[in-house]
DNA sequence: CTTATTTATCACCTATCGTTCTGAAATCAA
DNA sequence: TTGATTTCAGAACGATAGGTGATAAATAAG
């Protein structure tokens, strides 16, 4: 019963979430979400609570496609050759706009504490993934030993991070490369 | 003639631009520049004609520092040991915030154009100084023919950004284990 | 001391922010 | 058709944004 709505809810995060992606939190004003996802400003309060309940969503929605990525280290780990291949999945149009999560971090006293939470979760989650597959191929023997695991863990969450970054302003090609080297860089850690 | 300042030009810069490069160009409101830098509003305008000129000072201010750094690659170029020592000298406090040059990046429709040029001038000046040791090196047959310059290029840039993202939430401690093996992968770039 | 000049203070301007409210339009049950 | 319910469209709200103005205070030359 009641007017039907005119939106649909998965179309508006779509449309919120490059908003936010692209222009942060602060960036993004009211009016560009009611211009660009068609949903008003009752229905935005109705159905989100707010800017920041929108936000939280946008942000939600992101956390689990980047969560999905993980399921390349997690679902069978097996060692150097299981990072590899996340490296080697990973596409410049899934840091359109760099990576969301690094982008909101300087916007973490403005959104929501839950928010900036599930950052914080997901980079657990990318830890826990290297580590066990370093740990998989450190047990194996596969690993020299004058290398510790968490300093290649430090060097690959930094090269995802420049990745991200690179991934801005960079075609495909040069990410490409990097990954290229980044099995260069693996194989040189082999004994 | 005529009043006194009551304020340096230089820790005006020095303050705003702890503002601007850690809560961002729109982030960072003009009532957070009066309290913090101490300067009025009407000094404000008289002396930087805006929020957007105050920010192209900070930022030519910041782009000057960093542009420094790249000197060791610059001044006495010799290769790959010389990209080594440029990563060793990164230091956490460089990027207390990130990287302000990569912070802008998403605000660059707001910040003045010349503002923004002056990153991309960065970044040239970047690239060019690791291709010149990289080319050194790759003259004098260092490095393995199956490997192009370009590529380790751009894995060095994706480094050096992972790095900047990296030094936000990480003590100086991960940074430099991140250093240590990225002498061991360029070791394994040597024939 | 007077006067010209520069800066400081702070009230004030318009625009826009996020948010709320109001009344019309649409839908469905009775 | 009526009435209850829900959404729509947009006006209106208070707060604050960036920017400007008027006036007082400080300085230095004459």
């Amino acid at each position: 019963m009641g007017r039907n709505k005119t939106y649909k809810k998965d179309e508006v995060l779509e449309k919120a979430l490059e908003l936010f992606w692209r222009k942060g939190y602060e960036g993004t004003h009211l009016q560009d979400l009611v211009t660009h996802t068609g949903l008003n400003r009752f229905s935005l309060y109705k159905e989100f609570g707010g800017k920041d309940g929108l936000f939280h969503e946008v942000f939600e929605l992101y956390v689990g496609r980047v969560t999905g990525f993980l399921s390349v280290l997690t679902k069978e780990p097996q060692g150097l050759s299981t990072i590899i291949k996340f490296f080697k999945s990973l596409n410049v149009s899934f840091f359109l706009h760099g990576c969301f999560l690094i982008n909101s971090l300087s916007e973490k006293f403005l959104i929501q504490e839950k928010t900036y939470q599930k950052a914080l979760d997901w980079t657990k989650k990318f830890d826990q993934a290297l580590e066990m597959n370093l740990k998989i191929s450190r047990d194996s023997g596969e690993i020299r030993d004058d290398i510790t695991n968490e300093s290649i863990k430090n060097f690959l969450i930094a090269l995802d991070s420049g990745i991200a970054v690179m991934a801005i302003n960079h075609p495909q090609k040069d990410v490409d490369m990097v990954v290229t080297l980044i099995d260069v860089f693996l194989q040189s850690l082999k004994k």
